[in-house]
DNA sequence: TATTGTTATACTCTATAACTATA
DNA sequence: TATAGTTATAGAGTATAACAATA
């Protein structure tokens, strides 16, 4: 299968097809921890935000409220996040617990692994570059 | 919300949230339309390469049979695509009508006016460069 | 009044498994 | 036997709308 000059000169084409495949690997990843990247990214960014709501760490993630929450029902089961009270009594107040702390940093290593298979075409150099203008690009749009 | 050092030095997630944002803008462009972005990429690969299969076009775009053959049912219903006989009498050939061909330009142009939004942020030399760097990555991993 | 979390419900996308017709 | 398409069914992930508690 052709791609044609048109697709290939798109930015969300690329964009889509190496998320494919960067996903897939990532997935590969964890697989043997049983937990999906998108969970894991929620898990890093609630140890990074102590005490976060759900709310904020949905707008984070681009889901809604009701997502979040989903999300956070799932950490809570897997007994890696729990919802405390904070000073606002309508939201929770998120905080990894002592086996969330622990676990985050595997999963981290597993996704670090996946990061290095991605860019196993590129040199070191080029990674970064490439880190870094999705990064900026990003500023862009929001 | 911060991200921390880790997160983002991670490729897959500036990966994620990017296309998060790049997804949202190319879902704008193509309301007018009622059509997914997903959808007109399966038609620009269909256009450029007339008389494939469904599950040649289900394997470019990482999802089964079943589901390509889901995509095609839609692109056919909207009368963008026919599905002729082919030398293979199991397969479908697959065809832009003349309604297709006219509105993929249509559509095309569309997703580069969000391109070009998703770029907002970069010179047009860090634009190729990061499409090129996605593409270059992407031969890597396949 | 506005916001957080929650619940119930529905929609989209995708996968699996089994069937058919060709090869 | 293997492959392309099809069908029926189920599973994620997400969205909307309405409600309770709190601000």
């Amino acid at each position: 299968m052709k791609e044609g000059k048109e697709l290939s000169s798109l930015l969300g084409y690329q964009l889509q097809m190496f998320q494919l495949a960067a996903q897939s690997l990532a997935r590969e990843a964890l697989a043997r921890h049983d937990i999906s990247p998108a969970r894991v990214t929620a898990l890093l960014l609630i140890r990074a935000n102590q005490g976060c709501t759900q709310t904020a760490l949905g707008e984070v993630l681009s889901v809604n409220r009701s997502s979040a929450m989903k999300l956070v029902n799932y950490l809570e089961g897997r007994g890696f996040v729990k919802r405390e009270a904070g000073a606002d009594l309508r939201a929770n107040a998120l905080q990894l617990t002592a086996e969330g702390e622990r676990m985050v940093d595997e999963f981290f290593a597993a996704l670090k692994r996946a990061d290095a298979k991605m860019q196993a075409a590129l040199t070191p150099e080029e990674g970064e570059m490439l880190i870094a203008l999705l990064a900026k690009a990003r500023t862009g749009v929001e």
